[in-house]
DNA sequence: GTGAAAGCGCTAACAG
DNA sequence: CTGTTAGCGCTTTCAC
């Protein structure tokens, strides 16, 4: 084990108390003996024991984050920046998945309870059908932040307004000249995550008097993916089904002889199994069929094209969730009213839709509440 | 806060002593106290306080992550098996980040100290230059355990032959009847990871009897993509390293017009930014040129064309790393030598060499120590 | 200014 | 079989 404050002052000859108010920069300390104190110090490499400080202080300077069972480089973005936020001021981050089942749930909000967590971020779909642990979790005073929209369960909340991102999405085909635009989204059709995206690209054809045709739209379901097989669609883990997804709803859509000269996607992991069907049935992107994204993926700019998409700021989305949860924490934030804050989206025009811009063209939308 | 056994004790009127009794199971307790206090104890929603507990066992059944600076899929897929393993255990997950320097080492592991954890799991880059914070974190009989190799750092160790991988990538492409094989490669050329990726490529080539042409290999550093810029290479982020990287090293060797046929890469995100250089440069891949890339990127099936390359173990590497490491803090694992294990790869042939086999061609290598 | 001591929630050793 | 108690490392109050 390490060496204890306990330790150091006997080594050091003081008393506990006047070494911890040495620690902790008191004033009511004997100048000299501060010196004195500060100076031998170091020799010893003494690190204060936050586990006891947890249990002492009730607070463990830690926060949880229940989150993503599917592995996504948006959520990587996400994790990295709230562990760089959090380190900022001065939190740890302890980690714990949950598949978004009520026992998926349960279970990692016990474990970071038994940690003493200070509040916890939730970053997968958990929110959309809370369970009572996130109730729970709240009636011992401490504050849940989610980076998803919530409905139907108060906490604060950072997001951004995925039906206007994929409104502006469809818009901007639509500003090209296209009037059957396909929408390639998965399952379960039920989610809000799902559900925003319908939204938002039905408001744009309504909005320029397009009729919205259902053969135009497909829902790929595990399910049918998974039945379908296929050479890229080898499995469906978690780390697969976005594209597989886009894959084979592309390939759904081209089969159908609809006439679609367009094609919005869910994500860009999504576009990027949209390429690869689009490419194996013999389409050329962006002459026979234009591809819309939407994420903060790093790769779009490496996709054959490079796909127009929606960037996603995951990173300020990540701090942000930890400034708002750190300010509940500590009582910086004390208004009743959940805090909604929604992050502006831009819109980046690549090569995907045969329309490539030389500067950017920018769409920034931000409303705070 | 959440109740205490004191106060879940006081309420069932029996002792604390008791209580803890029934908690662990222990068999020196009267039948009928314990099934009252077993059916009662629902009640309470008692959740077992760890920050307690470890201040009291010196144990935290907790295992730091000392990970990853540079945000790549591969490291996600470990991340995500070390926590599932990790949980299956009952170990909690703590995360430290660091960018392998001096400082960022010490902080980490300050960190990780300060919670008490039991053991750690680098997955950085952070073994290439011990700094001596990990030496101090041994001395206090805390193991740590390596997913890349170290040399110059007594630990155990999951790895992978990467010289093997390489070497079997380059004979792969020998094979298809390739003599102008290019390598690219990024900075810093110093380091291992980079070291042994240009020893297996060498190995294959002495092998094959053709010379090795400094012209055909590209190291990128930062310094020159970030000067190049371009269409692609907007910002080097180290999100967006490897693939900018690939796509500058590949435009620079496709310029040096030095007869290149095919194209090994540092990884699959490498490849990523040479599919798309090649492209630009107006060579179709696999017909001017093969490309193979390494790592268990799941992008990789969904290039265009799906990529030819190794698949690394990734969720096996965390596991295996969990398990080690656990087997270590618990005392099952006593012997004094690190461990040293290697885990298999696998060819996986896709269509980026215009050789599509049906059937996956698989060459497997394992050794343990 | 400084030291002594109580107590956070838990476990384990010991006394009854 | 059950209850009591000391103490993990720290902070904080209170007494000197």
């Amino acid at each position: 084990m390490n060496i204890s404050q306990k330790e150091v002052a006997e080594r050091l000859g003081v008393s506990r108390g006047t070494l911890h108010r040495v620690l902790v920069g008191s004033p009511l300390v004997n100048a000299r003996t501060r010196e004195r104190i500060e100076r031998e110090l170091e020799e010893f490499n003494y690190i204060p024991n936050r586990v006891a400080q947890s249990l002492k202080s009730g607070r463990s300077m830690t926060i949880g984050v229940l989150g993503p069972a599917r592995i996504r480089t948006a959520n990587m973005l996400k994790v990295n920046a709230i562990y760089e936020e959090a380190a900022a001021q001065g939190y740890s981050v302890i980690i714990a998945y949950s598949d978004g089942s009520e026992e998926g749930d349960e279970h990692g909000i016990r474990q970071l309870l038994s940690h003493m967590v200070d509040g916890i971020i939730v970053m997968g779909r958990g929110l959309c059908h809370p369970s009572d642990h996130f109730k729970a979790f709240q009636r011992h005073g401490k504050p849940i932040i989610s980076i998803y929209p919530v409905y139907n369960f108060k906490c604060d909340c950072v997001t951004l307004d995925t039906a206007a991102a994929f409104e502006e999405l469809t818009t901007y085909l639509i500003g090209l000249g296209h009037q059957r635009i396909g929408l390639a989204i998965f399952s379960p059709r039920e989610s809000r995550f799902v559900q925003m995206r319908e939204k938002g690209y039905c408001q744009a054809l309504e909005k320029a008097k397009i009729p919205i045709d259902p053969e135009l739209i497909v829902c790929a379901s595990t399910e049918e993916v998974s039945a379908k097989g296929g050479d890229y669609v080898e499995s469906l883990e978690d780390a697969d089904a976005d594209y597989a997804a886009g894959y084979w709803a592309t390939e759904e859509l081209i089969r159908r002889k609809c006439g679609m000269t367009a094609l919005v996607c869910a994500s860009d992991d999504t576009a990027i199994g949209a390429l690869c069907a689009a490419h194996a049935e013999g389409l050329s992107v962006p002459k026979d069929l234009a591809v819309v994204g939407y994420d903060d993926s790093t790769v779009s700019r490496y996709t054959i094209p490079p796909l127009t998409t929606i960037q996603q700021p995951n990173p300020e989305m990540g701090k942000r969730a930890v400034d708002i949860l750190i300010s509940r924490i500590e009582g910086r934030l004390t208004k009743k009213r959940h805090v909604k804050e929604e992050l502006p989206f831009e819109l980046i025009v690549r090569d995907s839709c045969g329309a490539r811009l030389k500067s950017k063209q920018t769409a920034r939308k931000s409303r705070s509440a």
